[in-house]
DNA sequence: TGCGTTGTTTCACC
DNA sequence: CGGTGAAACAACGC
């Protein structure tokens, strides 16, 4: 599922391989997507270079000549497929459609042909996702009303001391907390999960509760997620489960399988109704803390050990 | 078949 | 008012 990571990847990708060419043709069979746009169709890019490759937070920003932006939010199951002229390929975002199959795929709702025959195809199973064109001079407004906190990796990452002092204040699940999008721009369900047990938090955690080490923890280990999830290009989960590499996702989608630092089954809650991996015998939950009835144990219904 | 799935928005409530 | 929890929303697979 996209975030942070798989967009930076999609980011790189067309800095890399699209920055210069000039759109010759867009085909949007999914016009839906566009329903949020400023500019309601995509026909004013025909003709216009790829200038620039941006990310703010999960939102790509893609600058176009004529002072043209194209913001791209992947959502739940956004991809992008970028097909060059020799027929290699950059994939980027929902592991489905098969990055390696045949394109357009049933789900492909967007396709921009470049002038050298680069092609990029957007699919996404669940049309989710949006495209919202509009004057460049407007794009950093549109994306400040999101209200989005400092980025959670990178250049203008946030710090430990604004990360402690937004913690503070919260009583709410850690978890939650990172994931509020005000609080720290990027985190998404998996990587979360992730930081946390890296962190050797349990998720559950009042946000307000975290000492000073422990916050330093998940500062580090938040930043370690995301690095971890753009080095490999995002990370590899396809119907709920999780197919690690090195290692990595440790613990999301991994249900009863043995955790990797300790080889307990990992276990399944709810935290602020999200579906929340763990390891309770790495991230026990603190002496003091009742698990609110809704965070029980999921019952064993699938991808046992 | 209804539930789970996500990021984001909205809303009732304290 | 702000923090909180929960619901809604988009569509679809199982």
């Amino acid at each position: 599922m996209p975030e942070l990571p798989e967009v930076e990847t999609m980011r790189r990708i067309a800095e890399r391989e699209l920055v210069g060419l000039a759109v010759r043709r867009v085909d949007v069979g999914l016009p839906k997507l566009l329903r949020d746009s400023p500019i309601p169709t995509l026909e004013p890019l025909l003709g216009e270079t790829l200038l620039r490759a941006r990310r703010r937070a999960k939102v790509l920003a893609l600058d176009f000549t004529n002072g043209l932006t194209l913001l791209v939010h992947f959502k739940l199951a956004g991809q992008f497929a970028v097909i060059r002229p020799d027929g290699t390929r950059s994939v980027a975002g929902h592991p489905v459609p098969d990055p390696a199959g045949h394109y357009p795929h049933k789900t492909t709702h967007i396709t921009f042909m470049f002038g050298d025959g680069t092609i990029a195809h957007y699919s996404d199973i669940r049309q989710f996702g949006w495209f919202r064109l509009m004057p460049t001079d407007d794009s950093d407004d549109a994306i400040a009303r999101f209200g989005f906190g400092p980025e959670a990796v990178g250049e203008n990452a946030v710090t430990v001391d604004e990360l402690a002092v937004k913690l503070a204040r919260r009583s709410i699940p850690v978890k939650t907390a990172l994931l509020d999008q005000t609080v720290l721009a990027g985190l998404g369900n998996i990587y979360v999960d992730e930081a946390l047990h890296r962190a050797r938090i349990h998720p559950l955690t009042p946000a307000k509760s975290l000492s000073r080490d422990e916050v330093g923890r998940v500062h580090e280990a938040s930043m370690w997620a995301l690095t971890e999830g753009i080095r490999q290009g995002g990370a590899k989960i396809l119907h709920h489960k999780a197919y690690p590499v090195d290692g990595f996702p440790a613990v999301h989608a991994r249900k009863g399988e043995p955790c990797m630092h300790c080889g307990c089954p990992i276990a399944k809650i709810r935290v602020g109704q999200r579906g929340t991996y763990l390891c309770d015998t790495c991230q026990p939950l603190p002496a003091g803390v009742t698990p609110p009835a809704a965070a029980v144990a999921e019952t064993d219904n699938e991808a046992g050990a």
